[in-house]
DNA sequence: AGGCTAATGACAGCCACTGACAGTTGACGA
DNA sequence: TCGTCAACTGTCAGTGGCTGTCATTAGCCT
């Protein structure tokens, strides 16, 4: 039924499939900087032009697996019982999502080309700034979320906003050391999450000196 | 003494301020995509390629009076008391600094010409971009010079960059917020920074419904 | 005055990206 | 089965950001 019908949109999905698959392993072997549009492009057999019907830029097929991700996250966060307070829930979709990720990833590409391209994000300056931008755009939408879950209104409770952007910088933050680091396991990943979580709310306490624990 | 040598540096710091003011007078009156850096130059009297050699690109010069922002932010975290725990001395360096803008800022360009650039790089999305890579690797230095405050190692105690992230995140969200309000003034932003950051620690509490104090 | 060197201008070229138009190819009814 | 329509694609020309190169200008210093 659903392969039968539409050629047409079988071959569209092809082709956006191989310039997606074909610009990560482009850009995590040679670098996103030293990877023509037309390189990519002519490795598909279709015109420079055509790569732009399906991606808007560069930026984006570089980008267009992590945006799956985090659509399933925001999914995922609403569906958290709603007797979870917020940071709670938060920390428990995140952990889920890395138990759930080869899943998703895989219906696109190879998981282990998935982790090769966020470490590349996350060490290309161009790319870890538009990366950085949509996540900050992501926060708004979990802001949203978290109020609705919570029967608040955003505007006038600053809670929703900043319990996310707290979330949100940690989250930043351990990408980037990972990114950074030698393993790119979704485990080194995971760990890494659940051990800086756990740390935000005693790195807000006033005293440091008193407990190492 | 300092103004009789050097003519040579003297023109040097015409030419650049004279870009920075141009570029930033274009950018809020037409908006940044639309303007090119040919107009710049043009208007300068300059040819395009020096505009280059004084800004790496046409970010850069959008971004180039926070930049001395951040770094005064640095310094002054660095002068804070050691007794104050770190995230009193970040919250109150943030508070002095937005004190002391007018007079950092005036050195080079009119602070009403900033706030208008303040608030056109928060509405342009690749100027958003930028500012947020870079804001990131100032939460990086800001970590280390809280870590030597605590006399801790930034790579074995997650705390210092937790706590940097986590007030990165708020301050990142209160600018969006400040950027999409009406109220353009150093007063506003003073403000809603304080009430925010005041909301950070209740906001990854257990029980937001107990209390909506 | 004249040589040295930093700063600039002029030019050619690469690459990301866009609009316009023409050609091709599935979809679908007659 | 065929022709028509609409979607998809290729080609081409053009804009704008950005870089390397090289000749020229202009401040500096003896």
């Amino acid at each position: 039924m659903t392969d039968r019908i539409n050629l047409r949109e079988l071959k569209k999905e092809r082709t956006r499939n191989s310039l997606l698959r074909t610009a990560l392993e482009l850009f995590t072997t040679q670098g996103f900087d030293r990877t023509t549009v037309d390189e990519i492009a002519e490795v598909c057999e279709v015109s420079q032009r055509t790569f732009f019907r399906y991606f808007a830029n560069k930026e984006e097929v570089a980008l267009a697996v992590q945006q799956t991700v985090e659509s399933r996250f925001v999914a995922a966060l609403r569906e958290r019982p709603p007797e979870e307070n917020p940071f709670e829930a938060l920390r428990r979709t995140v952990l889920g999502t890395w138990d759930a990720m080869s899943r998703v990833v895989e219906e696109l590409v190879p998981l282990e080309l998935h982790m090769r391209t966020y470490q590349m994000i996350e060490s290309t300056p161009s790319l870890l700034a538009v990366h950085l931008r949509r996540s900050i755009e992501l926060e708004e939408e979990l802001a949203r979320v978290v109020a609705e879950r919570e029967g608040l209104d955003v505007d006038s409770d600053p809670r929703p906003r900043v319990a996310v952007a707290a979330f949100g910088g940690v989250m930043r933050m351990t990408g980037r050391l990972w990114g950074a680091g030698g393993d790119a396991s979704i485990d080194s990943i995971r760990a890494l999450t659940e051990s800086y979580l756990d740390h935000l709310r005693p790195s807000l306490a006033g005293q440091w000196r008193r407990d190492q624990g």
